[in-house]
DNA sequence: AAAGTTGCGCAATTTCATTTCTCATTCGCA
DNA sequence: TGCGAATGAGAAATGAAATTGCGCAACTTT
């Protein structure tokens, strides 16, 4: 069922499988100590009830080409959940537009950007939008550098916890 | 070397890798229109040259009873290099701090963070960021839900890009 | 305590990854 | 124009991994 609670073993696949997702089956199951058949279901169940919800290289963007990161706060006129679902719709079309969060407090929502470089950032901005129905204020901030990128679930906090709730 | 291009067929391992991480070399083979050996070759080189930094599962924290996402912005009061890469190394080692980037502009840094709990949230926010070194003000903002997360490179628009510089 | 359920490990089969060779194409250079 | 050398593709072979089927043991449930 989906919620059937996990064991010590699953939280295992779960970490491994995010510190390195192309690791082969075997591998997976000496390291969480069974073997490799029951390892593999366990992994497919963690995938149908969705606690794994998928696999990504992480690509570079910047050797790609995309020089520039911004973060955008942005306020809407209006905060009713149609306005609210419209704009979170605007933003998945937008392909420049990487993460669309809804936050609490004076800012309505926060996207993260990429863009090949600040020309092409200032004509997503003014020309898509800042322009964009019900928009009603963005502060931009540009990324000077990254220090830390790890997104994820700190299985070690999850331990912890786990062993001081038991 | 390092710095070589890439041609049309790298970028679609690429945006493949990106979109599906555990696709086997036969059917990236397949998509991409070439033999497996060349294949497999080609994302080695692309791994070698740092364009795929790794791969990763994308585990779903909520389901891992990681209920709550912040953003907090962070000022600093001195804004030496020392002084920033001194808290860039705080927030590595914060595991509930997911991501750091030093931004321009008022705010020196954004980071986001994951928690169990509000309760949780606030005893780090007070106990450790609050109470941190040079750390001037923190201005949180809870996610309330989130409409779009596709960390990574939108391959659609590079190819338009290239397509037109050429 | 018997029956059902769950999950493991072993063994066999299919599929894939990886290496090795060979061949075609391209480019520099005489 | 023609000769290597280099680059990169495909074909075949080999070894490793994924996947399936099955039996067994432990734990629940009644």
């Amino acid at each position: 069922m989906p919620g059937s609670k996990l064991d010590e073993i699953d939280r295992m696949i779960l970490a491994e499988l995010q510190a390195d997702g192309r690791m082969t089956n075997v591998e997976l199951a000496k390291r969480v100590g069974i073997s490799a058949p029951p390892c593999l279901r366990r992994v497919r169940t963690l995938e149908e009830q969705g606690y794994i919800r998928g696999y990504h290289a992480d690509v570079d963007s910047r050797e790609l080409g995309f020089e520039v990161q911004v973060f955008a706060m942005v306020g809407l006129h209006k905060q009713a959940e149609a306005d609210l679902s419209a704009f979170e719709e605007r933003c998945r079309n937008w392909p420049l537009v990487r993460e669309c969060h809804m936050l609490n407090g004076e800012v309505d929502f926060i996207l993260k950007c990429v863009a090949p470089d600040l020309r092409s950032f200032q004509s997503f901005l003014t020309g898509e939008l800042l322009t964009a129905d019900n928009v009603a204020h963005v502060k931009t901030s540009l990324v000077i550098r990254c220090a830390k990128d790890e997104p994820g679930v700190p299985f070690d906090v999850l331990e912890e916890r786990l062993a001081r709730d038991a």
